[in-house]
DNA sequence: CCCATGACTAATT
DNA sequence: AAATTAGCCATGG
């Protein structure tokens, strides 16, 4: 495990495959076992390390809307189509067919 | 330790 | 379907 809860998010959006995407709800619950820390998930990827390296563009809200980005809203939207991801407007098309979901 | 902030969420209007 | 509201939580000052 992780020594501290930015850490422990980074490690589990590395896991996110191309093509796929998670919630910063879903996150939360991984990491503490509930969805109420999904805005302090927010806040932890939001210190951004390494852009693009780990693909926090890959997170996005749970009803679909791509939410924010520290390189623009834009840039997310971009990487995501261009990893084969349908996104109308600012939300993704069908998300729950491009959700990437966690083993235990 | 208290307070404000924010890449959120669920419920309500 | 879009906008508002209240709740929540890890940080930093």
């Amino acid at each position: 495990m992780s020594k501290n809860f930015q850490e422990a998010v980074l490690n589990i959006v590395k896991q996110i495959p191309e093509g796929k995407v998670t919630t910063y709800g879903a996150i939360a619950r991984e990491i503490t076992g509930s969805v109420r820390a999904a805005r302090a998930v927010g806040h932890a990827v939001a210190k951004n390390p390494y852009p693009i390296v780990i693909p926090c563009h890959r997170v996005v809200r749970s009803n679909g809307d791509v939410g924010m980005y520290s390189l623009g809203v834009d840039k997310k939207i971009k990487l995501l189509r261009v990893e084969g991801i349908e996104i109308k407007g600012r939300k993704v098309v069908n998300i729950e067919k491009t959700l990437f979901y966690f083993n235990f």
